[in-house]
DNA sequence: GCATGGGTAGAGGGACCATTCTACATCTGT
DNA sequence: ACAGATGTAGAATGGTCCCTCTACCCATGC
């Protein structure tokens, strides 16, 4: 059922979540998913899909969170999505991006390198898009992930500073 | 002896920063240290002693090469700063802040968290007063983190960003 | 009535790994 | 010459973990 693998893929990000990436055992994970040993392998046939079950379902959880409803003057879209950025750290992201923590915990999984730039690029255009700034995809993920890094040790100066920088963005043309 | 620790270190600092810090048995690190195991645990007496002592380690060799003998010019002295953390980037850290990748491999350590908090506000900190921007040590970590996570993805484009950003917050007062 | 598909519960195999311990080598100062 | 500190080489231990497999339960349709 379609309903099982949602119902899974938002206990594993839970589960990752609150505990990393490298700590939490299988069996863990299977409790936090709420079903069988068997059931969880029948979806996820091994922990890296575990993983990136997880990941995919974050994902789709971060986009609808940020990109929704954003207002449309340029300005106010920009400072609206970093202030969103700000919330979900608050909220969901204490321990910073949870792409970047899957990937430096298993450097070598190749899948999961191709999720994290996926992810990052998506990101990306999808803010240059909202913003009315085509072309400036590497400015505007420069600030996301700034803040994203830089909101565990600054917080709320965090946003402010990613918001300052994201009107000279605007303002400067090029 | 002193060197024993330094070689010891730089050698975990290598193992680490090539394979990352979940993966690499205790023998593989003994390898890379090029001492015997007895050794190894002598000075870094637990597996995440290692993981701490390449830490520091990393954290002075960063220092040094980002900070030594900057320019006077405040605009270039975050030019210069951010050009060398690119280049950094390129030569060192292409699979991102080893820091991060450190908490991330292992979230509950107490003593790895406050390690990396330090490594962060010593970076902003000499950042601020290299480039002659006291109490911009928000914005300056925001262009900081923000270069390193991006560049895996943007390289050079990456660069140009942060720089020219960084313009953007020499000319803006407040 | 019962076959079948999809679920639970949980034990076991086989491998890996951090750490400790034993046995031996080599330098250094006296 | 030798005692002691410091090193190497590598085996043994104790534990954890991923994954598989067996045994059982229960709804649904024919």
């Amino acid at each position: 059922m379609a309903e099982m693998i949602e119902r899974i893929s938002a206990g594993l990000e839970r589960a990752f979540a609150a505990r990393g990436f490298a700590s939490p055992s299988v069996e863990e994970l299977r409790d936090a998913a709420g079903v069988s040993l068997r059931t969880l392998y029948k979806y996820t046939p091994s922990r890296a899909d575990m993983v990136l079950a997880a990941l995919e379902h974050r994902h789709r959880r971060y986009m609808a969170r940020i990109f929704t409803e954003l207002p449309e003057a340029q300005g106010g879209a920009l400072d609206t999505l970093l202030a969103r950025v700000g919330g979900w750290m608050a909220e969901e992201a204490a321990h910073g991006c949870l792409f970047h923590a899957a990937v430096a915990a298993d450097p070598d999984s190749a899948r999961l390198r191709a999720l994290l730039q996926r992810h990052k690029a998506e990101v990306a255009e999808r803010a240059a898009s909202a913003c009315g700034l085509p072309g400036r995809e590497a400015e505007l993920l420069l600030l996301l992930e700034g803040l994203t890094q830089s909101w565990p040790l600054h917080g709320a100066q965090a946003i402010a500073a990613a918001q300052q920088l994201g009107r000279a963005l605007i303002q400067a043309p090029q």
